[in-house]
DNA sequence: TCTAATATTTAGGCATCCTAATTATTAGCC
DNA sequence: GGCTAATAATTAGGATGCCTAAATATTAGA
């Protein structure tokens, strides 16, 4: 049997592993995990938001997210404040700080990017990017089609 | 700008998440994180192997794979015995109850993986099976060539 | 043979995740 | 208005997984 389910089941492993490879400008040329760079990135592309709507947004718990902010505050990269409307809730940001190491992130996953995919061709490094559109659009279009079941 | 590098990381958060979600089968029905996993079906694949070697195929330090192997062996797994041909090292393999779940967990990954693309056109599911190929192709390309040149 | 390298384990520490329990506040019903 | 139930966050406790450094045991090599 080698339906196209058997194929991705077949490769998952492996592609996990190489998409590993592309992490490593974060963890390894920045003090910040590839976790707090997730946080921190969502933040700063939703703008102000609650706890809740962050957890909602990595896929955590709520304690797990309050943990996680609990750091990134250390680090002075976010900002949290009581909600006006609702006192119960936390208004969190990125700070100014936030933003910067944010670009600077982003700067050096860019360096580690080219020098990963210098020796490709052009062509191959279209597919490449190709190949990164289709499986995101195919995927979350599957996962979000599980997800309206419930 | 928009190159291909430029999509690629702008898309790697994304991929990310949605490769997350095809994980579930591993963790939420079998009592197996998806590292245990990933470590039993190495040793399985490589047959009985050092902790050095499993510690090499799966990217971690030897002191990781060492307690990861006290994990397994708790569960009955994995085997542990040493080496005959040089005392230090020892040799681990897959138990029979190790290889069975390995089988039972591929099984629970496949049906949840019909189950999540069940919606999608065949030529969808083809074309999804063929972009995770491409990119492991290109992926392992690259991370090839970069380990090379040290 | 004696020192250096190698294989593994142990110790200590951190990040991440979870569930359950706690605290504070708000909403909704009578 | 006032009490109960729901909601937002935090805290406590526990597990996995990862790391570096130190300890142990064994082998290799000068």
């Amino acid at each position: 049997m080698s339906t196209p389910i058997h194929t991705i089941a077949q490769l998952y492993p492996r592609l996990m592993r190489a998409m590993g490879h592309l992490r490593g400008a974060v963890d390894e040329t920045m003090d910040l995990t590839y976790n707090q760079y997730k946080a921190l990135l969502s933040l700063s592309d939703m703008g102000p938001c609650t706890l809740n709507a962050l957890s909602r947004e990595l896929e955590v718990a709520t304690s797990s997210a309050s943990q996680m902010v609990d750091r990134l505050l250390a680090m002075g990269l976010v900002e949290r404040s009581t909600s006006d409307g609702d006192r119960r809730s936390i208004v969190l940001t990125a700070s100014k700080q936030g933003e910067m190491l944010l670009e600077k992130v982003k700067e050096e996953i860019l360096k580690r990017y080219q020098q990963l995919f210098h020796h490709l061709g052009p062509g191959e490094q279209s597919n490449l990017a190709g190949a990164i559109h289709t499986l995101v659009r195919i995927l979350e279009k599957a996962i979000h089609g599980e997800e309206r079941k419930m």
